[in-house]
DNA sequence: TCTGGGGTCCTAGGACCC
DNA sequence: TCTGGGGTCCTAGGACCC
């Protein structure tokens, strides 16, 4: 930004600027962080079950390793250049995540947390100039503070910062940090750039807006943003506007509260009966459950879902049923029994089933909702009676080496849904008292 | 042999009502 | 049995994201 300093337009202000703040492969820099002896060597990160990659490191992306790839596809890959591979530690990564966040909370007024690795900033009535000393700033605190690499974008919409963080990643002499404001830059910019590499345009929309001949970014600017929104989306509407800098199109909303919580797994070993599937599905549905009551939602309507891998010649089958409650709950024994009377309904015999899952949604913050005129009132002890035994549960399951199980939970729950193969796991260097790291 | 998991938003279409 | 249109609400599924 030295070279435009010059630039007369660099004196306005302007009313609202973004910056994303982006973790440089944010997976593998936390296990880095640890280890600083694996600094410069290529690492990665695997999937659940350490199926496939979920993070690499420069240097394995330059081996040409491609994000999703089944590790079985590159073993040799792996031995021949001595990649350093982990079993994904979420922990971790979610305890590294909330530093940073704190940390930029601590620093400026508006913080938009985006995802696990990102966050936006907002600032307002500022100069560009001032804006890029700000993500200047931002990035040598987080750098410092926690040690995770960080590269910053700064637009007047989030779309916009979304391409100039990309570029802050990949172009070196930007040192991390780069302010997209000057038109003609702009334009040269989104001419380079594919329209499927734009934020909120996936493979399918990519492959029907290139039918139309709108192949690159620019293209995508200048085209009749009224005609695509009536033949695609509102969604695509609004990120045209925001390829031309307009903001808050895409406003995410202040306070998110959550919507759904999830809990799937594949199975290394696939499941076959309805007992199994059962007590899989009795476990998830016993650690969304918790997740809920730490949230303190509760739940309106539980759906399961079973299936067969995608990727056999077997006989396929996937099926998905939802229930919904006359109260919002976050009792266990009530999801639990939710889930076993789902199941009986969609599983059939004779497939082997590879992967299944629940979904907690209708979420509230709340079991006060407007009285059913024909739904008896629970009574209000009914209620803390249950309150305190999921309380109790939570307390004994949380603390170190007790585990609490419902029946339908089955005998060994860690042999099936909990067996998730994780033989490269890294230590909860942040999170688990015993495993932090001696460093003096 | 071995192929991730957890989210959000939008739309079309059905159910239901007047 | 014939015959309408318009509105709302809900849900399933698609598409996208990291």
């Amino acid at each position: 930004m030295a070279q435009s300093a010059h630039n007369p337009q660099h004196a306005v202000v302007l009313s609202k600027v973004y910056l994303l703040i982006d973790c440089n492969n944010f997976f593998v820099s936390c296990e880095r962080l640890f280890r600083p002896d694996l600094l410069k060597r290529p690492v990665l990160v695997l999937s659940n079950n350490d199926g496939c990659v979920i993070a690499r490191s420069p240097e394995v992306k330059a081996l040409g390793i491609k994000m999703g790839t089944p590790v079985f596809e590159i073993k040799d890959l792996l031995v021949r250049y001595r990649v350093v591979c982990f079993s994904s530690n979420f922990n971790l990564y979610l305890d590294i995540s909330n530093r940073i966040m704190r940390l930029l909370e601590s620093m400026v007024a508006e913080v938009l947390v985006y995802s696990v690795d990102e966050a936006f900033v907002v600032l307002r009535k500022v100069t560009p100039q001032e804006a890029f000393s700000q993500a200047c700033r931002l990035k040598k605190a987080v750098e410092r503070t926690i040690g995770i690499p960080v590269s910053i974008g700064v637009a007047t919409s989030k779309t916009l910062a979304k391409i100039a963080s990309h570029q802050a990643k990949t172009r070196p002499e930007l040192q991390g940090v780069y302010a997209l404001f000057d038109p003609a830059e702009q334009i040269h910019i989104l001419h380079q750039l594919p329209v499927g590499e734009i934020w909120g345009i996936g493979r399918r929309l990519s492959e029907k807006l290139q039918a139309l001949h709108i192949n690159s970014a620019a293209q995508l600017y200048t085209a009749d943003a009224t005609a695509l929104k009536q033949r695609f989306s509102i969604t695509l509407w609004r990120t045209i506007q925001e390829l031309r800098g307009n903001d808050e199109i895409k406003e995410l909303p202040p306070e998110h509260q959550q919507h759904s919580i999830m809990w799937s797994r594949s199975f290394r070993d696939k499941l076959h009966t309805k007992e199994d599937l059962s007590s899989a599905l009795c476990n998830f549905a016993a650690k969304a459950a918790q997740r809920l009551r730490e949230l303190k939602l509760y739940t309106r309507l539980v759906t399961i879902s079973i299936r067969t891998s995608y990727f056999t010649q077997d006989k396929q089958y996937h099926a998905a049923l939802s229930v919904s409650f006359d109260y919002p709950t976050s009792d266990s024994r009530i999801i639990l029994s939710a889930v076993t009377q789902l199941l009986s309904r969609i599983y059939r015999p004779g497939f082997a089933y590879a992967k299944a899952g629940i979904v907690l949604s209708d979420l509230t913050t709340t079991r006060t909702h407007q009285n059913d005129l024909f739904v008896p009132s629970l009574s209000r002890n009914d209620l803390l009676r249950s309150d305190n035994l999921m309380t109790l549960l939570d307390e004994l399951n949380t603390r170190s080496g007790a585990k609490v199980f419902f029946g339908a939970q089955g005998k060994a729950p860690q042999q099936t849904s909990a067996g998730s193969d994780k033989r490269l796991l890294s230590p909860e260097y942040t999170t688990n008292f015993k495993e932090v790291p001696d460093l003096f």
